[in-house]
DNA sequence: GGCTGCCGTTCGTCAAGGCGAACGCTTGGA
DNA sequence: TCCAAGCGTTCGCCTTGACGAACGGCAGCC
């Protein structure tokens, strides 16, 4: 494997931890960290759940059944910890495991049709466009849209954290946050919030739509 | 994906490892382990990983810059190790992290046009096919291929347990795996897992598709 | 046969993770 | 005001993970 090289996906995957011989190819890519970086990522990680909880360190080192001085340190970014005290803060916290150990991120955004970061393959006629890379821990249910004019179709909020991924396929359409659609042609991408009012209205009959929405 | 059925998505989350003191809820899942019973998932996902590249304990903890009787305990179950060397061992092994603390498995779905669990809104013109739910700890990059036909694009296996989502938006393709590629037309979607060698092959002009790149 | 090279395991040592207790701090109630 | 309760940090102690060396086992080759 060796290598992501292969026209479309490249690959995320840790970067080098600390003294690593002599590892295969990798990408190291925005997220990874290496070595001593990772702990700090981790530290961060943790402070940040735990202040999304609102839990205090005590509180939560109880949760999990671990001293809040191990705690106190794995926050200050003193030193690797072992899976099982992970394992236990990531229980604690409710959040999944590898959460902790990869970072977060969302906005608003839009990729027309031929617009994007494309990768050309040589070996073929096809180009492939990554639109959104995966945020950490994301989960991103796939939803295939069929509309027809009409109406427009607002969506409430979802919870907060929630981001839509809108690939027009055919036909025309109105998507995005409510106070600001965009008009999508075929091809054309948008991501907004899904924590506020949004809409999806077709223009054209026909219209096809793939909507990934994204909780983290 | 916690199962094939992909249904819908039940949540995911680390069952408790260990003692544990009141968490919070959550909903424990098939493919968590509690306590114990991690360091064995972890164990055996070293083995698993670790014999699918065809290295020896001995290479591998040269690779991996970790002592091999290290190595030599992880995998018989000892320990409890620490996320540095966790970490350097997906490295060395090309996975992803998270890999070595969940399990796998994937399999083919084709859900054709018109074909699907189908919402409709009672508000608009509207239907919403969910098509793929999230699995749990999956990174899901969105790409848009813009395909002309020409000869077949063939992509080497990703990384184990890879899946690729396909739906396509306009025209028609050939996609799925090298051996039993699916030829679809707009609105066709199709999985199938990326670690196996398949392809993507335009059929007509101006073909056009989203490919979610799923990798746990 | 006997050597060499690699494998995976086991053993003793050392450093580091995790622990509990004690500390200083701020808050809020009697 | 004083005290109690909570917070986060710091300090030894002890356990344990990680290491390197040595071991037995198994080809392959001279």
């Amino acid at each position: 494997m060796s290598d992501t090289s292969d026209g479309i996906p490249p690959t995320d995957r840790p970067a080098r931890p600390s003294g690593a011989g002599a590892g295969s190819g990798q990408g190291s890519h925005p997220g990874s960290a290496t070595g001593s970086e990772l702990i700090g990522l981790i530290a961060a990680s943790i402070r940040r759940e735990r202040e999304r909880t609102g839990l205090s360190m005590a509180e939560l080192a109880r949760r999990a059944g671990i001293a809040k001085s191990t705690l106190s340190q794995l926050e200050s970014g003193a030193g690797n910890p072992s899976v099982e005290t992970l394992w236990a803060l990531g229980v604690a916290l409710d959040v999944p495991f590898s959460r902790l150990v990869d970072p977060p991120r969302p906005v608003v955004r839009v990729v027309r049709a031929g617009e994007g970061p494309v990768t050309h393959s040589e070996r073929a006629d096809y180009a492939a466009t990554l639109l959104a890379s995966c945020p950490p821990n994301a989960r991103r249910d796939i939803y295939r849209i069929d509309a027809q004019p009409g109406e427009t179709r607002a969506s409430d909020p979802h919870m907060t954290g929630t981001v839509e991924h809108v690939l027009l396929g055919a036909g025309r359409a109105l998507a995005g946050p409510t106070e600001a659609p965009i008009e999508l042609g075929p091809g054309d991408y948008v991501s907004y919030p899904g924590d506020v009012p949004h809409v999806f209205r077709a223009l054209e009959p026909g219209t096809l739509a793939v909507i990934v929405m994204e909780h983290i």
